[in-house]
DNA sequence: GGCAATGTCTACCAATTGGTAGAGAATTTT
DNA sequence: AAAATTCTCTACCAATTGGTAGACATTGCC
């Protein structure tokens, strides 16, 4: 079925162009000569461009959600669960970074769609905020409100990544050695704020 | 002169547009309509455009110095000169949210100006991470790489600034109350990232 | 071979886009 | 008051947008 695969290459490269240059700012045609494809042949899979954003959109929440999955199924705790699942967020914007373009464009308050990648993330939101608070009440993490907490670690993560082009901007350019650093200085700065104020026994 | 007023209300409103839309999601029409104006009496004060984007971030760039000046003149230290600074930019944030949109329409990759708020805002980066360096010489902020962690804060901030759309996206209804809750969450954060691991002397 | 389904294409279309040309007020300068 | 400048407008325009209609090819099935 050389079909499902066309489909496939369209939703491959319309999250590179939505994460990449937003929703509005990619036509459809773009697309199509970027796929080396009629614009009609998008439109036979998909009836409209909304619906390809949307599908799109699924497509990354989901791939989204098996990195997270990945990462936090290791049985971790406290600080290094957290550290695993920054990890795992760094790699997958070194190798993806338009999923997290995507992951913004999505968030602004004028998107198309600004609920629909909310519901597709709710789970995982929920998941996170229960596993900051069993962490507090344990005494491996540092307590404090996990719903704002949780919005802190999203902004610094997903702003530190997605925002190169500030670096970019600001005179360095982000090299592999530069992305590392960065990946490092970011643990430390979530590490002196989420370690505990009495530091707690290390699991057993 | 009633000209420039007109000058004056077309950037208000284009800022608000541009940082809520985003610039490809802007039109002139729009913007005029919103205006109550004809397009073509955008297009007599800014030739293009991209003419009045450039105009806008430019406008946008100095309010954002004014407001760092503006909490950088109290001659205060470490985190409380920190503080001081998040504290302000809340307050922008609070008031005229279009202005972290357009930061971040800018800051992205594909956008028609990348560089350019880039350069307007390298001076108050390169203050701000002289400024850094310093404290953490007088032992005041924890030692990091004061570059990367500029960055860190800047994402943090901006970042749980801009993105209420997640915070309501996922559930939670952005309220004065909950603004004011967030701040003060950020601000442990940064305060328990930003801490001196050995405390050094208040300051006289 | 016939036939239906699947998939990609050409040919259009109405609406919207940023932008040009220049008329016509209003205001200021002389 | 005449002339010049400043400002906003009407009238267009070529290009691009997302989308429709339907022809043409390819495939698997009988």
């Amino acid at each position: 079925m050389a079909g499902s695969d066309t489909r496939r290459r369209i939703l491959d490269t319309a999250l590179a162009a939505f994460g990449r240059d937003g929703y509005a700012a990619t036509s459809l045609d773009a697309l199509a000569a970027e796929l080396g494809v009629r614009k009609q042949t998008i439109l036979y899979w998909f009836p409209s461009k909304l619906d390809l954003f949307e599908a799109v959109v699924d497509d990354a929440a989901e791939g989204l959600a098996d990195a997270f999955d990945d990462a936090a199924t290791g049985g971790l705790t406290g600080l290094d669960q957290v550290q695993a699942i920054v990890d795992r967020v760094f790699r997958l914007a070194v190798h993806r970074p338009e999923v997290l373009g995507l992951v913004r464009e999505v968030t602004r308050p004028e998107s198309p769609t600004a609920s629909r990648l909310g519901a597709r993330i709710r789970p995982l939101y929920d998941r996170a905020r229960d596993f900051l608070m069993r962490e507090m009440e344990a005494g491996r993490l540092r307590r404090s409100d996990p719903a704002m907490l949780l919005l802190s670690l999203y902004s610094a993560v997903v702003g530190m990544v997605t925002e190169l082009e500030v670096q970019r901007a600001v005179g360095f350019e982000p090299t592999l050695r530069s992305t590392v650093l960065r990946r490092r200085e970011l643990m430390r700065f979530l590490r002196a704020a989420l370690a505990p104020e009495n530091p707690a026994p290390a699991a057993p």
